[in-house]
DNA sequence: CTAGCTTCCTGATAGC
DNA sequence: TGCTATCAGGAAGCTA
């Protein structure tokens, strides 16, 4: 199944979702199921969030924020089948709809998660962020800091498969199974490669190689807000450009091999064994 | 410290 | 056709 939100696809809800919620108050907040407030309690969560008015939108990683008068902070983390939703009120309602926002323009901020693992977290101005591991996110994709040289001091001593380094988010923020499958296919690295056995050159070719594919599905994702109501807030991913992720037994797109598809560290990898030569 | 496993959760899909 | 089993995975939490 495609479709799990990483880096880009966040990149994009925040870019819809934004200019639907700016300026606009938060007049009642409806906790349908509390299992996705992660802090404080609904209850607490609920007070705080109802009457503030959302000033923007902001991202960190996977994270999505929203940026509150007063400084307070709105975090939601989407997990694997999280959706977020501005509609008016007559818009159909959906089943694993667990948490509204009534905004003062009149339309809903619906969020809808069928397997409930996304969560929220309020956060006030000058609380310590209750998000765990947020203190501790590297660097973004695009970060200037997101060096050859960053990536060797991180990893060049761990004996762990890459593919498993690329997901850890105090690492690299935003990373996902689908882009390092993608990431590991155009730098021509074998997802099974032990870090300490990198070379120099693939270190390079790692570096050069996250920025631009990641900006490069954050730009072709770009989305109207008409076209991901459409959707339902579902059809915004941006599948037609992956190259391994979903095709194990297709063709390779370089050389035409067959890809293979394993698990690696409880995740499925998919690369092709010409272009990505597994270690020995 | 790392490694490896389990948990959460439902929809899609494969197999019979 | 309809049932059941398996798989999908981000991140936390646990054990050794």
């Amino acid at each position: 199944m495609i479709g799990m939100p990483e880096l880009p696809e966040v990149e994009t809800v925040r870019s819809v979702i934004e200019p639907q919620v700016r300026g606009r108050i938060v007049e009642e907040v409806k906790v349908l199921n509390e299992r996705v407030v992660a802090y404080p309690d609904p209850e607490t969560f609920r007070t705080r969030l109802t009457g503030r008015a959302i000033a923007g939108m902001d991202r960190r990683g996977k994270l999505l924020s929203f940026l509150l008068d007063g400084g307070d902070r709105l975090f939601l983390h989407l997990r694997m089948t999280g959706r977020l939703l501005a509609a008016p009120p007559s818009w159909p309602g959906e089943k694993h709809t667990h948490l509204i926002l009534r905004l003062s323009d009149g339309n809903e901020l619906r969020y809808i998660d069928p397997r409930r693992f996304g969560r929220f977290w309020y956060i006030a101005r000058g609380e310590p962020t209750a998000i765990t591991g947020f203190d501790a996110l590297g660097p973004e994709p695009t970060d200037e800091r997101l060096t050859a040289e960053y990536l060797k001091d991180r990893l060049a001593q761990c004996r762990r498969p890459i593919k498993e380094m690329l997901h850890d988010q105090t690492v690299i923020a935003g990373i996902g199974n689908i882009y390092s499958d993608e990431i590991l296919f155009e730098a021509r690295i074998c997802p099974l490669r032990p870090c300490e056995t990198l070379t120099e050159a693939e270190w390079r070719a790692l570096a050069q190689t996250i920025p631009r594919l990641i900006r490069f599905e954050i730009e072709a994702s770009r989305i109207t807000p008409e076209e991901y109501l459409a959707g339902q807030g579902r059809e915004y991913r941006n599948t037609p450009y992956l190259k391994v992720y979903g095709h194990a037994g297709e063709k390779c797109p370089r050389c035409g091999a067959a890809l293979v598809r394993a698990t690696v560290c409880g995740r499925t990898a998919t690369w092709c064994p010409a272009c990505q030569k597994a270690p020995d």
